[in-house]
DNA sequence: CAAATATTTGCAACTTTGTTGCAAATTAAT
DNA sequence: ATTAATTTGCAACAAAGTTGCAAATATTTG
């Protein structure tokens, strides 16, 4: 684990500071996206938000994190898993907002169907976010 | 434009104010989703920020506006067009976000592919949002 | 390895966005 | 026209996000 970090941040020619290898750590760590207020807390406080919010840009930056824009409104931040480089974001998966437990995932199995769009228009980057229930959720329900 | 104003509010048993027709006209007279910022402005700063909030919020309640998520993680309202009822949304069209000139579009001429997932996960309102060049900004590029 | 340079961090201060409680004003009902 | 219900604006607050700058840390170079 410790040396994917230090790989991700060579790769990406990034110096090698503690914020950067705590907040990578919890990425790799967690199985859905985290938004600015988890990373402070998963990180131990031990960070200034600051630079909480200015590496997670760095990251962004560098195509090593998207963002997904949520109904909820807060911005999530997850670990690009392909081909994303610098100024192009190519994550080409769903996202589930589960409803009841509030998590935000990246639903790596999926891709984005193709979308149609009316003359004029010319697509780039395509965000579907998909609200329901999650499988953890819905499983509970059943008991 | 007035009458259908009027008439919106007689719809959904909303008392008829100030500030709901002066929201309802802005949005009657916009092509483009609005955000909170845009309709201070737009409503000549006559009414409280508190005030536009919760008119805002009321007709999301009512179904009578959906709020749009992009990517600038600013939340943008639209009104519904067809049959969104209280508490309940179907706005089964395609975002259009311009990465040009900002502005966040309803495609109405579009609706939502199917969207298959993942076993376990039970989806109900899909977002999608398009991030790429609108068609006045793609074709001004022509010139 | 040490000095020089470049980058990153934390702090303070600030802006923007959004929320809540409550009294005054407006709207609708009788 | 009076009453009752709803809506508004104000004040105060909370959370999210940004900027400038000096101190600290990382990297480069001799």
């Amino acid at each position: 684990m410790e040396e994917m970090v230090l790989d991700i941040l060579r790769k990406h020619n990034l110096s090698n500071t503690d914020s950067r290898r705590a907040i990578l750590d919890v990425f790799l760590s967690s199985k859905n996206a985290l938004d600015h207020h988890d990373m402070e807390e998963k990180t131990g406080e031990r960070f200034d938000r600051v630079t909480i919010y200015r590496t997670l840009q760095t990251f962004i930056d560098r195509g090593i994190v998207h963002t997904i824009p949520t109904a909820d409104n807060i911005v999530k931040y997850a670990l690009c898993r392909e081909q994303c480089s610098a100024g192009h974001h190519h994550d080409n998966h769903i996202h589930f907002f589960c409803e009841k437990c509030g998590t935000t995932t990246c639903l790596d199995e999926t891709s984005i169907p193709k979308i149609p769009l009316p003359k004029g228009y010319v697509g780039n980057v395509v965000n579907v976010v998909v609200n329901g229930t999650c499988s953890k959720c819905g499983n509970a329900v059943k008991r």
